[in-house]
RNA sequence: CGCGGGAUGGAGCAGCCAGGUAGCUCGUCAGGCUCAUAACCUGAAGGCCGCAGGUUCAAAUCCUGCUCCCGCAACCA
């Protein structure tokens, strides 16, 4: 079982692209487990409770359900749109996932994991968090990034993160696949130094708070939102679930083999809370889950922000480019675990050089000339050529390479392997002139080789490409007529197509984007080289 | 000396850890082809690899110093 999960999304506020390449990056590593054959099963969703939402409610005159519920509804249409496939959707309102997670609190009451005391300090009212010295700056005093400070003094439940630090540092140390990539593993280890010795809060006193789940032991106080939200991984996995839940079954899924989440998250949230968290709850050490730590979408070089104004909306590209694009260009041009730089002009580039020109235009091209030189019968003969031996030398490595690729996240390149086969086969294609040997009919036994050798990459590299463009890759196979159900990528091999195998004719599946100026641009260009065909022509005569 | 990332032909990047003809994508230019989505193929031009030293037979790569740029408060993945 591969169970993969994303961070659950805040609802306070519409997605951006970074949300839509946290989910499109998990959605193709769970579609090429999934395509493997492997079971697996995806868990997003959205995290609604806190001060945020509440506030954000309030402002605009709404219960704070029904304010979360409005922004959900963006999140899930925005998937939808996507094709982001999941198997779970965790909505941390949901009356199962609350009782579990007082399920949770109550254990580890139970196990002396949970204090209460009286702390009196500075707060932070925007950052619903007391201050340390730490947050004090140079003066002294609290900086404007901490909005209203005021002096508290309130009781509160604790969770003896402390005494579990000593046993986090250790597992981390020890288990290099924890947090992937390896990079983000050492910032987690220098984070867990600067931790040692305190506790976290856990709880929110409900007259300032109500938006939140109560505790089961004392009413008078609402869960703080990480500790309900980082719970979504196993509650909505079925962990301490009734029969009765329509939860899966935890021990069928647990542990997470991948929990993708951005860097901001990693420190403290998810590598240092929620890995003390399962372990104060009693998780062994092989039952930790894995994270899997994704960079910042940058737009031209500065950070995404409302305050400079620049925020994508997702929704504007899938309208330009389609969803398909959309999807193929944020796990293209992204290095896993690292930022990338969001550039419309640039994803415009790779979509009709990458998507139009070279596969799409290769398996136009392919079937074109075999329904119209073979009225659309592939024939695999016997003889054999040393170009076309190599091109299924190729295939055969660029599928393995593919895979051990995809295997390691590596998305952009597993995708630059399969477009190079394809570069390849266009090239094939202009040493053998199928053209050429279409005129000839004693050749045909050689046009036919021809012909099978690139259907067959067609066949395989549109299969292969199903993980990242579902979509674009049926409607390639159907061109193709070849019903890929039952293809695996472990056991792909050359002769997919049999002897006697008929296509169709083909209509475009990647038609080109071209702005205006760039379509009288390209007529130029044509117009000159037909001038200079001409005048030849004209010199030959 | 707060921490970290970066500076490579017009643009965006790889190479650096384990020194030895500077590679990729796009763009530009020239040629070829005509099956194709004015697509495809081949070739060329274009770089003192941020600056200055050092180590070495040999440095983009190792060492030292310097300059410049970008993150490290919020909104936020």
């Amino acid at each position: 079982m591969f169970y993969i999960t994303t961070a659950i999304d805040y609802t306070n506020g519409s997605p951006h692209i970074g949300h839509a390449y946290e989910k499109v990056l998990a959605d193709v590593l769970a579609r090429w487990h999934r395509m493997c054959g492997e079971e697996v099963f995806l868990l997003t969703g959205v995290d609604q409770h806190g001060q945020k939402v509440q506030q954000k409610a309030e402002a605009a005159g709404m219960q704070p359900q029904e304010y979360a519920d409005m922004v959900t509804k963006r999140f899930v249409a925005l998937w939808e749109r996507l094709g982001i496939q999941y198997d779970g959707w965790a909505a941390t309102t949901d009356a199962r996932h609350k009782t579990c997670v007082q399920k949770i609190l109550s254990n580890l009451l139970e196990k002396g994991c949970l204090y209460k005391k009286a702390y009196k300090g500075f707060y932070s009212v925007r950052q619903e968090q007391f201050l340390t010295d730490k947050e004090r700056g140079e003066d002294g005093t609290f900086g404007p990034e901490w909005g209203e400070v005021i002096e508290l003094e309130e009781e509160n439940w604790y969770f003896n993160l402390s005494q579990h630090v000593a046993w986090l540092r250790h597992y981390v140390e020890t288990h290099p696949e924890v947090v992937t990539p390896e990079f983000r593993r050492q910032n987690l280890l220098k984070a867990i130094e600067r931790a040692e010795g305190v506790d976290l809060c856990i709880s929110r006193p409900k007259d300032r708070l109500s938006w939140g789940i109560p505790l089961p032991f004392d009413p008078e106080f609402v869960t703080y939102v990480w500790f309900d939200a980082l719970v979504n991984y196993i509650s909505f996995a079925g962990y301490l679930a009734e029969a009765d839940s329509g939860l899966p079954e935890f021990g069928k899924l647990w542990p997470a083999a991948c929990e993708v989440i951005g860097k901001d998250i990693l420190v403290p949230a998810h590598g240092i809370y929620w890995l003390c968290m399962l372990h104060a709850m009693g998780f062994a050490d092989e039952e930790m889950p894995r994270l899997l730590v994704h960079g910042w979408l940058n737009i031209k070089g500065e950070k995404m922000s409302k305050s400079l104004g620049n925020i994508v909306d997702p929704n504007d590209l899938c309208d330009v480019f389609g969803a398909e694009a959309v999807r193929y260009y944020l796990v293209r041009d992204t290095k896993t675990g690292y930022d990338s730089d969001y550039d419309a002009e640039r994803m415009k580039m790779i979509y009709n050089t990458e998507l139009a020109n070279d596969i799409g235009n290769l398996v136009n091209r392919s079937l074109n000339m075999c329904v119209r030189y073979c009225g659309g019968v592939v024939r695999t003969g016997e003889a054999d050529d040393e170009l076309s031996a190599n091109l299924r030398k190729s295939m055969a490595d660029t599928v393995s390479r593919f895979s051990e690729l995809m295997d390691a996240y590596n998305t952009a390149d597993a995708l630059g392997a399969l477009n190079a086969h394809v570069g390849l086969c266009n090239s094939y294609i202009e040493q053998m002139q199928p053209w050429a040997l279409s005129k000839d009919e004693s050749r045909l036994p050689e046009l036919q080789r021809v012909l099978n050798h690139l259907l067959e990459s067609c066949v395989q590299v549109g299969f292969l490409l199903g993980c990242v463009l579902p979509d674009a890759s049926a409607r390639i196979l159907s061109q193709l007529q070849v019903d890929a159900s039952s293809l695996l990528p472990q056991t792909l091999a050359w002769g997919i197509l049999k002897d006697g195998h008929t296509v169709q004719a083909p209509s475009p599946v990647f038609p080109r984007i071209l702005s205006p100026e760039e379509k009288e641009k390209m007529a130029a260009k044509a117009a000159k080289a037909a001038e200079k065909a001409a005048r030849k022509a004209a010199a030959q005569q």
